[in-house]
DNA sequence: CGTTACCTGAAA
DNA sequence: TTTCAGGTAACG
């Protein structure tokens, strides 16, 4: 569900609550074993209890913990998980699958409806992350870079977009979104966009992502910040679910078809 | 390269 | 009852 820019709410949100915390106890309930990718669950609690959090990075849609022993926890949230940071007394979040109690007395919880989010506890954090290629918001994010990626590919380019190998972090609503932003046909072959196409399409990813921060994310179903509010980004939504709605532009009706397996939405008119 | 599987629940 | 969901690894 979440991602980049959800997921980098979440971690501003638990930075100035986490770091510098003990991780005084550590639970794993039930449904919560999978997420630990084979470790044992007495093994996950033993490695990660008396450690201090360092510095909470993200990096894609993954959340970095960087500990005091060197170690680090990545967590990866999949499409229903939450991270939360509670009180002991406060109400029980659904599908609660492990809760780190911290030395100030509160909890980080993790909550994951569907059982696909992961969390793992590793030497270097590059064993836990799936192949990435540059972060958006970074200045590695350039016009050639995303050239040279693009040539010779016959995928779509929404598939492209999601391509976490190619720009780490850029999801369904997101990738959607920078396609009618850049005037971009999602069906179009990556490897048949111009240069000054790709161009475009570099500008509206930095300018979606950017916008998706300052909203604090999108929530149209589950997504939660660290604090279980919901996001604002929904408003400025201009074609995701938005299926036979007028398009802001033109007023012609937003289309849905199916790429790479995903609902994908955009204006037949704009970005033809 | 596209499709399927993983899980659970909400919406059509 | 069937389809769909903000993700991605594994499969053919």
């Amino acid at each position: 569900m979440p991602e980049l820019p959800e997921v980098e709410t979440i971690v501003r949100g638990l930075r100035p609550r986490v770091v510098g915390r003990t991780v005084t106890h550590v639970r794993v309930l039930p449904g919560g074993e999978r997420a630990l990718g084979g470790c044992p669950p007495d093994a996950f609690m033993r490695a990660l209890t008396g450690r201090r959090v360092e510095g909470i990075d993200r990096r894609g849609k993954y959340l970095l913990f960087a500990l005091d022993d060197g170690r680090t926890l990545v967590a990866h949230l999949r499409m229903t998980g939450a991270l939360l940071h509670r009180r002991p007394d406060d109400l029980p979040d659904a599908y609660t699958r492990a809760v780190l109690s911290l030395g100030d007395g509160a909890e980080l919880r993790f909550a994951d409806m569907r059982k696909f989010g992961t969390l793992q506890l590793v030497a270097d954090a590059a064993e836990a992350l799936g192949a990435l290629g540059v972060e958006p918001l970074s200045a590695d994010f350039t016009v050639e870079w995303l050239t040279e990626r693009a040539r010779g590919r016959t995928a779509p380019a929404k598939s492209f977009l999601l391509n976490q190998a190619v720009v780490a972090g850029v999801g369904n609503i997101y990738a959607d979104e920078a396609l009618f932003e850049a005037r971009l046909d999602p069906r179009r072959p990556a490897g048949s966009l111009t240069r000054d196409e790709l161009a475009r399409l570099r500008d509206a990813v930095v300018s979606v992502l950017e916008s998706g921060v300052r909203h604090r994310g999108v929530s149209f179903r589950n997504y939660r910040d660290a604090q279980g509010e919901a996001g604002a980004n929904q408003a400025h939504v201009r074609v995701f679910r938005r299926t036979g709605q007028p398009c802001d532009t033109c007023g012609a009706p937003i289309a849905r078809t199916k790429l790479a397996g995903r609902s994908t939405h955009f204006c037949p008119q704009c970005q033809g």
